[in-house]
DNA sequence: CTTGAAAATGCTTAGGC
DNA sequence: GCCTAAGCATTTTCAAG
């Protein structure tokens, strides 16, 4: 599937999207056009998904991440169905993953402070029934990538 | 700090970074020269950390994360340093929080499959002293969003 | 802030190895 | 598959209102 100026194409735009062609072509020992057709491709089959701007969250003032460890004792598809779609529209909540085990939902969500965690916690359980959550505060973020590993690819 | 103008730009360069100038201009209701302005005082003041590719987690082949709930018995710093060091050196570690409670801290691996989590697994019980590990499969990724709200700042 | 335009950079296509 | 080179579009800077 991908070779390795495949590979390293992919590893230097999750590092860095606002490289130019010929900075990336240069670093992969390509020239500037069958590069240029590599990153095209890679758009088009979506090895990329899409090209974002990460934002400081200090500075946003959403510095605070809460993991929200949920509970249901619902196990059907209309809970799961209402579930999802409370927590679509609570934007603070960022990270949704559904568990195998004790733990059913794993969230985080980023805010100014506990006051504003507390508002969003009642946000949820307001409109979808929730048996337990509980909640773990980051004291610090330590690392926060969107750089995934190349060597399985 | 930032106006409803400065808000806009962000929201639609965290949703899409490749949108042009003259795009970004039309949707704000700014011309281009103003508005150009605006962007790079953005990312000259840090409100703009990065600008990344996100790449599709299923096909390069690491579609599974497993968060591991981590504690620690030792509560000194050079433990601290040294169990950041570990997971520095393990790219399949996407995310590293220090928590408050219970759980020290929360992290959040991408792999293949359970045999590669394993590995993982070991590669950082072997680097760092570990006092109990808790390891929760994500069947399914209902969300990962690096778009924060905008409505704090 | 706006418009308009020039200069520089970088993207995209064309043609050939 | 690759390269070089030309043509095109965009970004970036600047001047004037």
């Amino acid at each position: 599937m991908l070779d390795s100026h495949d590979r390293k194409i992919l590893a230097l735009l999750q590092g860095d999207s606002s490289l130019s062609v010929a900075e990336i072509s240069d670093r992969v020992g390509l020239s500037s056009t069958p590069c240029w057709r590599r990153i095209r491709k890679l758009e088009e089959e979506g090895y990329v998904k899409k090209r974002v701007a990460l934002l400081d969250e200090a500075k946003l003032n959403v510095g605070v991440s809460v993991f929200m460890a949920i509970r249901t004792n619902q196990h059907t598809r209309e809970w799961a169905r209402s579930f999802v779609r409370a927590v679509e529209e609570i934007p603070e909540i960022v990270d949704v993953f559904r568990l195998a085990g004790d733990v059913d939902y794993m969230l985080r969500a980023v805010v100014p402070d506990i006051a504003t965690y507390d508002a969003i916690y009642q946000k949820l359980i307001e409109r979808v029934d929730i048996y337990d959550v509980s909640s773990m505060f980051a004291m610090e973020t330590i690392r926060s990538s969107t750089e995934l590993p190349l060597d399985y690819a």
